[in-house]
DNA sequence: ATCGGCATGTTATCAGTGTAAACATTGTGG
DNA sequence: CCACAATGTTTACACTGATAACATGCCGAT
């Protein structure tokens, strides 16, 4: 029987017509989808087809699939800085907090790499011109205000920018290196790299 | 008029049945392709399209579209060495060469993102044990060795292979962020980035 | 020189994708 | 209670990469 194109079969399964909650089902099952595939391979009929409803109805809570990604992203951004505050409440005291923070940043896009990749395509641009903004939450703040906290306090704004852009240059480039393949999940060069030696 | 799938419409061009060289062809179509559209864009059908041959010719001179893909990679990766050598013979004596080389490394993604990201998601894995492989010839092992020779003569070789990587993981990492439009294109900021202050 | 085989093209077809249009069903507020 | 808005469904279309079967033409052995 070839699977008829999308279709759901409706009066197989007890389901009723309406969901309930498909927007949040179709962004878990999107979940489960990128934790095990590239994300060149998520698919939007996948996604339906998983969650027992047709490729269609995905159009009337997203308008289109990027959005639908988009969404998921929105969760990994939250699931990241989780990752940061936890990194953070665990550390003893004495121990360097960007260190953690820098190997917390690669273990995240190590345990989610196709989530990782879509998040960093897809944010919009940081907020990078003035240091310390309150405000901002995003991958970049939270890894850059912890750098300023252990940096010496007279350090000049300017090279203290340059610094906090390197901290994340080397932190997003060891990720990306690893995640290609090109650079081996080694926890001991993790932390040898990620560390504050050259600040 | 509907485009009838892959057809080529034979007499209708003076084109001989037999192409001459097509695999030339489809490699420098493809890089055309790549080169104003990101990866995800690029279509093996629309190369033959453009080449003027149909979809299946191409199974002729690669497996499949990875294959096509990967003889891109080959092409960038000599064009990144060429950038690499052109940057070091032009740098007059006193600068950095390692500043220099770093530059460029951002500079090359900047102007082929979509073939820089092709070439580090499908690179084999640098040979990154132990320093000084002069038989390697990959971005990794120019900017690598480049480093090397400006570091003090005396750095022990633990230390020295992880400021390789952090060397780098720094250039990779700024490269990437640029590519996903994170961090502006700013000659100045990269610079500020690239510079070796932090060794 | 011819002729057969092989390299290199072609068309037809398939399964899969994202998406739009038209139709169906249901929960809900006037 | 019932129209309507929200939320589903089926159908259809234009793409994609890929396989199978068929066509053409170059080139070397007889």
């Amino acid at each position: 029987m070839p699977m008829n194109d999308n279709s759901v079969n409706m009066n197989a399964q007890g389901g009723s017509y309406h969901h309930g909650d498909l927007r949040a089902a179709l962004i878990e099952e999107g979940l489960a989808q990128i934790s095990n595939s590239r994300v060149e391979k998520v698919s939007l009929r996948q996604i339906a087809r998983n969650v027992g409803v047709s490729a269609t109805a995905v159009y009337r809570h997203f308008p289109n699939k990027a959005a639908l990604l988009g969404a998921l992203c929105e969760v990994g951004s939250v699931k990241l800085s989780d990752t940061f505050r936890g990194a953070l409440s665990d550390t003893p005291a004495g121990i360097d907090a960007f260190e953690v923070m820098g190997r917390a940043y690669v273990r995240f896009a190590i345990d989610n790499p196709s989530l990782f990749r879509l998040m960093m395509t897809k944010a919009p641009r940081a907020e990078v011109l003035q240091p310390d903004q309150e405000k901002e939450v995003g991958a970049f703040a939270m890894l850059s205000n912890t750098l300023g906290e252990v940096l010496p306090k007279d350090t000049p704004p300017e090279l203290q920018m340059v610094k906090r852009l390197q901290a994340w240059s080397i932190v997003h480039g060891l990720s990306m290196l690893i995640l290609d393949g090109q650079l081996p999940d080694d926890e001991k060069m993790i932390a040898a790299v990620v560390s504050r030696s050259f600040l």
